[in-house]
RNA sequence: GGCGCCGUGGCCAAGUGGUAAGGCAGAGGACUGCAAAUCCUUUAUCCCCGGUUCGAAUCCGGGCGGCGCCUCCA
């Protein structure tokens, strides 16, 4: 069994099957960069990291493409107050979400088009629109999709475009239309668009591009004219999504993508993540207030893309733990592999060890959960069930056969080059600073002296003082070991 | 009004026909000077009512409850 995905498209499971395994072409809709990105937004940006990490896990080529929108009603807006240009005020904030997304340990995709530098293909196809009749200039120098000429709309959302309240909420648009659901593929010119740099010059009037068109062009240039897989947050279904369709194919007469992909809306604390409610939340707050990485990506991550996944400070504190399990087994598994005997030379092959049929087992069942359309969460499933047979083995007098412990390690580094959780964790545990680790060393030496005097009183006090400083002591067999714990969750003072 | 999703132990969450993975938390125990880590034990009428079936959390029907989208919010 292979991969299998949840086409929006025809609402079921399908097999992922790309046109080309080695250049598979994945183009997921990014950000509109006149703000800081919150975690809502992340939720969607893990889970492409996810997709991506687990493609070339599987072994795919890709070619995975996220833009960045640079150009719309509220960039121009933004962009106004600060008075600036689109351009110097939106890379700011494509800095920060890539330097974000680079904190919650996300790998870089190949490409991140800024939605201007493709103007001209934009321009290219609304020409191409317009020729074949699917779209009508304005008075206004705007161009408009036809809808009525692309019998196809409403195939993603599964709308039926005569009945309803589609188009009710857009009845007194400002701009004229022949129908109040045609949608805009270039916007005419207007005084503000032309102060901060946003107006083009096109055949029909100088103006900017309507934002389907955006990532329609970006898609078909960089990626192709039929994408494997198309990704956004569930929002985009319609009408962006939506719309690209009735523009991409309206043009080329094939598929633009073979699977579209939507991710659910993150919750905030229960409660829909909105500003209203003043529970806007960026991934730029959480860490500035020292919440780990590594938590915020594993609660993200943590329920399977298409479920309801409420993000809480209960959450955070849940995936910390569950981070530091994972963290304490592998460093746990790293020791007992120093300490196992060697390899005896000649020694009849014994059946396979234990931990190793395990590691087996805990892979395939990984990789069946998450071959289901992503099921992260059994995937997660299968790590932790090998985490505590792992630690069941290692509590037995039995020395760990060399094999068992290159097999846990592999397991465990194998399943983290997709989830990406301990390499994170694992960051915020090693301690760069001489000075901090000299003096850790040091009271813990104290500590040993007192102790061998059964000074307990003072062992203690040296204890809570490494304590307070985010230092945790292991009493063991063989001395006592130190680790650095997660920054405290919401503990906010 | 249209389209769609969800309801599993204290919390989070897998499992979609053969009597319930996993994480966090709690209780008891082992280990420890005490801890920490770890292990063992322990906590589930799977929203309700019908139906199909030898057998349903899983399929069908009907309720109840929560939620999303319906023109520019991932």
């Amino acid at each position: 069994m292979g991969l299998r995905l949840h086409n929006t498209l025809t609402r079921r499971l399908e097999p992922f099957e790309p046109a080309d395994p080695d250049r598979v072409g994945i183009y997921g809709c990014g950000p509109t960069i006149y703000g800081h990105a919150h975690i809502g937004n992340f939720r969607t940006f893990l889970f492409y990291d996810l997709l991506h990490r687990y493609l070339e896990w599987k072994g795919y080529g890709l070619h995975f493409v996220m833009n960045f929108t640079d150009v719309d009603d509220k960039t121009i807006g933004a962009a106004r107050e600060a008075e600036l240009t689109i351009a110097e005020y939106t890379e700011p904030f494509a800095e920060a979400i890539l330097a974000e997304a680079d904190a919650l340990g996300m790998r870089r995709f190949d490409l991140y088009p800024r939605a201007t530098a493709y103007v001209d293909r934009m321009i290219e196809l609304v020409a191409a629109l317009l020729e074949k009749g699917l779209a009508y200039t304005t008075a206004d120098g705007s161009v408009f999709f036809d809808i009525s000429a692309f019998p196809d709309y409403g195939k993603l959302s599964g709308k039926d475009l005569d009945q309803g309240r589609t188009g009710e909420r857009v009845a007194d648009d400002e701009y004229e239309k022949d129908d109040a659901r045609d949608f805009a593929l270039w916007k005419g010119v207007k005084p503000e668009d032309e102060e901060v740099g946003a107006a083009w010059d096109a055949p029909w009037g100088r103006g900017r591009p309507g934002w389907h068109l955006e990532c329609s062009v970006m898609g078909m240039v960089e990626v192709g004219e039929t994408l494997d897989l198309h990704l956004g947050g569930e929002d985009l279904i319609f009408p962006h999504h939506e719309g690209e369709i009735a523009q991409s194919e309206g043009a080329t007469g094939k598929p633009f993508a073979r699977i579209w992909l939507h991710v659910k809306h993150l919750r905030v604390e229960g409660e829909k993540m909105s500003k209203s409610l003043g529970n806007f939340i960026t991934v730029r707050q959480l860490l500035d207030e020292g919440v780990s990485p590594a938590a915020i990506r594993h609660q993200l991550l943590s329920a399977q893309y298409r479920r309801e996944l409420n993000f809480s400070r209960a959450g955070l504190e849940a995936s910390e733990k569950a981070v530091t399990r994972l963290l304490d087994f592998r460093d746990r598994v790293a020791r007992a592999l120093d300490d196992s005997p060697g390899e005896e030379e000649g020694a009849a092959t014994p059946p396979v060890p234990p931990l190793v049929a395990a590691a087996r087992n805990a892979r395939s069942a990984f990789e069946e959960a998450m071959d289901d359309d992503l099921n992260v969460s059994g995937g997660l499933g299968a790590l932790f069930t090998f985490v505590s047979r792992g630690n069941s083995r290692l509590d037995e007098d039995a020395p760990l056969d060399p094999r068992e412990g290159r097999a846990a390690l592999e397991l465990l580094d194998s399943l983290d080059q997709v989830l990406g959780v301990m390499e994170l964790g694992s960051q915020a545990r090693t301690v760069h600073d001489d000075e901090l680790e000299a003096w850790v060393e040091d009271r813990i030496q104290a500590r040993s002296e007192a102790r061998k005097d059964r000074d307990w009183a003072r062992a203690d006090a040296i204890r809570e003082e490494l304590a307070d400083r985010g230092i945790v002591l292991e009493d063991g067999a063989d001395g006592t070991r130190w680790k650095r714990v997660g920054a405290a969750v919401g503990d906010r003072g």
